[in-house]
DNA sequence: TTAGGGTTAG
């Protein structure tokens, strides 16, 4: 009874040394423990487990396992839970996925959290049916879901379009007693706003404060992300100033919505001004904001600086991820360095990221904005994946080599594929047509157009 | 111990 009320006690004593991230003191708590009689269980080494995840690395986490099993002490299911949480936070899905399985081998049975945990994965790889075969057994099996699988739930769905399913199941819950969190509005909010369906996002608004809720840092970085789609930037800016007035912006998240609103615009005097400003805050930059800066400083034309800096994050020990990368692609192309540009591509896939779409589609618009539209066409050619930005990109960068009729031949195959071309492109082409005397062409294109729009 | 906001291309 004592050494269980002295184990106890040391518990508490690790999470909270765990919880201030030093980790070499809790060990050694741990090992002075043991010298004083005061053994460790499953309790500690899952804090552990869950510390070392967060602070260290997620193999680090793992390989706490191993101790346990050495000291004699069996992992359970918290074990594995924190393990397959911490391998979907760090966004390696296939191994969440993995750890699942392998508590099924085992013999452990699943609770209701590590379905959670594997729905949200199954969501975030992009397999929305197959989270909702796993969400239908929770419902319809022998689990009570908890509000977490509702909330993973609508904010998968929104996540992978289906922000209509995901407002009907919200509906649905609510008229069988379920009561939204904040978190629920937050996500279901964020949805809607992606989907430009802002009179209905409004509503939900409205709805979360009758509610009595309060916004917090989250809803306010979405409704302001909301203002700059909508080009509401004076909204936005307000926005931020009321979050830093309440305390919210504490992190990187708000900064760097708004820098990045403003850098998509041109508006680089200013994004500059706000990175300033949330550097004089003292906010300690994570990878995005790092990101951001980088973005920025391309977008200045100080690409050495941008070099730099990815050279400083790199010893950090911070590893780039594909924002990074792409950013520097793109960069590269407006100094005009195309070699480069695709030299760094190629390194990114020694790195083992896969097919960059996005770089190549940067590559392929910057070679038409630095008038190589025949450099283009042959890139377009080689490309095995093409998606609606390919298209609109060429059939843009034709438009301004004034080449209307290989626009409109490339517009038309592209409707063809069933993608969706921004408007403004279409019209370019259309008038491109008429402003070189095809007006014959103009209004078989215009028809083609509508056919289109009806087929798809 | 799960779940919500920020960074790349038209």
């Amino acid at each position: 009874m004592v050494t269980r009320l002295s184990t106890k006690i040391l518990n508490i004593c690790i999470a909270s040394i765990c919880k201030s991230k030093q980790l070499d003191k809790a060990e050694t708590v741990i090992v002075d423990g043991i010298r004083l009689g005061v053994f460790p269980d499953v309790v500690t080494y899952n804090t552990l487990i869950d510390a070392y995840c967060r602070f260290v690395s997620f193999d680090a986490g793992y390989s706490v396992l191993y101790r346990m099993r050495e000291a004699g002490i069996i992992p359970d299911l918290v074990s594995c839970n924190t393990l397959i949480s911490a391998a979907a936070r760090k966004c390696f899905l296939s191994k969440s996925l993995d750890l699942f399985d392998e508590i099924l081998q085992r013999g452990i049975n699943p609770d209701v959290w590590s379905y959670n945990i594997v729905m949200h994965c199954l969501f975030k790889i992009g397999k929305p049916d197959e989270a909702n075969r796993v969400f239908m057994d929770i419902v319809l099996g022998e689990f009570r879901p908890s509000p977490a699988t509702y909330n993973v739930m609508i904010n998968g769905l929104c996540k992978n379009g289906y922000v209509n399913n995901a407002l009907s199941l919200f509906r649905n819950l609510q008229r069988h007693g379920f009561v939204p969190q904040v978190l629920t509005y937050n996500a279901l909010i964020n949805g809607l706003c992606k989907a430009r369906r802002m009179g209905t996002a409004r509503s939900i608004l409205r709805e979360f404060r009758e509610m009595g809720y309060e916004p917090n840092a989250i809803t306010y970085t979405t409704v302001m992300k909301c203002c700059f789609q909508c080009s509401k930037f004076e909204e936005g800016l307000e926005i931020l100033y009321e979050m830093r007035s309440k305390g919210y912006t504490f992190d990187g998240f708000a900064y760097c919505t708004v820098v990045a609103a403003l850098i998509k615009t041109g508006r680089i005097e200013e994004a500059n001004e706000i990175i300033e400003q949330m550097q004089s805050n003292g906010i300690e930059p994570d990878l995005v904001s790092y990101n951001t800066l980088i973005n920025l400083y391309c977008r200045q034309g100080r690409l050495e600086d941008a070099l730099k800096l990815l050279d400083e994050i790199e010893k950090e020990g911070l590893e780039c991820d594909k924002y990074t990368h792409t950013i520097i692609i793109h960069g590269l192309c407006m100094a005009g360095n195309f070699v480069g540009a695709q030299q760094h591509l190629n390194y990114m896939n020694t790195l083992g990221f896969g097919f960059n779409l996005v770089a190549v589609n940067c590559i392929l618009d910057d070679l038409g904005k630095a008038g190589h539209i025949d450099h283009a066409m042959s890139l377009f050619e080689a490309m095995e994946v093409k998606d609606a930005f390919t298209y609109t990109i060429l059939v843009h960068n034709l438009c301004r080599a004034r080449r209307f009729l290989s626009a409109s031949k490339l517009l038309v195959s592209c409707l063809k594929c069933g993608f969706k071309i921004l408007r403004s492109t279409q019209r370019a082409v259309i008038d491109g047509l008429i402003s070189i005397g095809f007006t014959n062409e103009s209004r078989k294109l215009k028809s083609k157009i509508r056919l289109a729009r009806f087929l798809h």
